[in-house]
DNA sequence: CCGCGATGTATCGGACCGATACATCGCACG
DNA sequence: CGTGCGATGTATCGGTCCGATACATCGCGG
């Protein structure tokens, strides 16, 4: 559960940040599921976080070599980082991935952070998330199907077009799903992404271990 | 704000029901933007709405023929109903439809409800979603573009599958708003259903929709 | 020198969900 | 004949998350 704290104890296995900074990054890489973090959820999550040991608060140094702030109180930016707990927590928030997992927000952050999820449970999710979607689809056929004559022309153009993003997220998943069963590509498969970025070294292939430290 | 309010009133018109009722059409609807509708968001926001005096409680008949339950405290199921003010509200809350109608649910009831819409709003609500969605679509190319080698290949697939979904709603408003501007037919494109309608939306149109489904 | 947009931390009220509890009814299956 | 089970039905509680709002600092161009 809780969106917020997976993404957040995974964001910061990568490096310490800072509430703006972290809200920064969350909404780079949630973007395609949430439209922007707000700091009304943010903060009060951070402090959870920190109460129950998962994440620390470290007081940014001061000023590297500068001039000291003197006379204006330093504001301090507050910088947290992640704690031994923190990545155990997170380690079996991804183990557990059940059910919860796989509706739209679930499922999205959950897909965000496969890179550092064993091959094994990437599979569950992604065929936990297929069914769902599949079950969704079939109740927006049923009613296109019976309850058609009930319902005005906008509204069942509503369902025609969210029964068509089931269709296409299914096929969408069907691929991830092949390509994770054979082969290991994270990417889906064609798509010349025109810079060419290789980016071999990520994705921890089934073995699976923790490289911390940049 | 409030997408369970707008959407019970919204229900509410064609005739009472009572909560059971209330949630199943509720998720017929809606079903291609809410799952489903969860009973502990449903009976608050009807005691909210009966309190702001929008709808009222008719306790159901007793039993038409019967005996009184005596022991067992007879459950009676309660049927709502909208009121005038219930009405007035509603036609307030389409008349305002301002920036908080352009995110996903917003849109989505709005849109469910189009059919009691003026066309005026209708095209500005059409106008308004699609600028949001351009303005994601923009966010996603351009972390696809300027941030892609700072994420892995999960989380790129992810974007990717956003910013297709992102520009196929583009298309979809582009022509849900060319066929409200000219014409006035309420289904998307195919089908020449050229035949000369009435504008003036219609308060309850029946289902004259195109029912053409083996 | 002033404003203004980016950076930065923080709170409050409210919407909505998921789990849970409890009661009745009809009917299929043994 | 009973018995359990799935649909119908009303309701609450704790918790997540959002949107609005407030406030303070910094660098920059006018």
């Amino acid at each position: 559960m809780a969106v917020l704290e997976f993404a957040i104890l995974g964001l910061l296995q990568e490096s310490p940040m800072h509430g703006y900074e972290l809200r920064k990054e969350l909404t780079a890489k949630l973007g395609a599921i949430r439209a922007a973090i707000s700091y009304g959820s943010l903060y009060p999550t951070l402090r959870r976080l920190q109460a129950a040991g998962w994440i620390t608060e470290a007081a940014e140094a001061p000023v590297t070599a500068e001039e000291v702030p003197a006379l204006t109180s330093r504001r301090g930016r507050v910088v947290y980082k992640i704690t031994a707990e923190g990545k155990e927590r997170f380690a079996q928030l991804i183990a557990q991935a059940g059910p919860e997992t796989y509706d739209d927000t679930g499922f999205g952050v959950h897909f965000a952070f496969f890179a550092r999820t064993d091959q094994a449970t990437r599979l569950r999710i992604l065929e936990g998330r297929r069914r769902k979607i599949e079950e969704r689809r079939e109740g927006l056929r049923d009613v296109l199907g019976r309850a058609a004559e009930r319902l005005d022309a906008y509204t069942l153009e509503l369902q025609r077009h969210g029964l068509d993003a089931c269709e296409r997220e299914v096929r969408w998943l069907e691929e991830l799903i092949a390509n994770e069963r054979s082969g290991r590509a994270p990417t889906v498969p064609q798509l010349g992404t025109a810079g060419g970025r290789r980016e071999d070294n990520s994705p921890p292939p089934p073995g699976e271990s923790r490289k911390e430290r940049p």
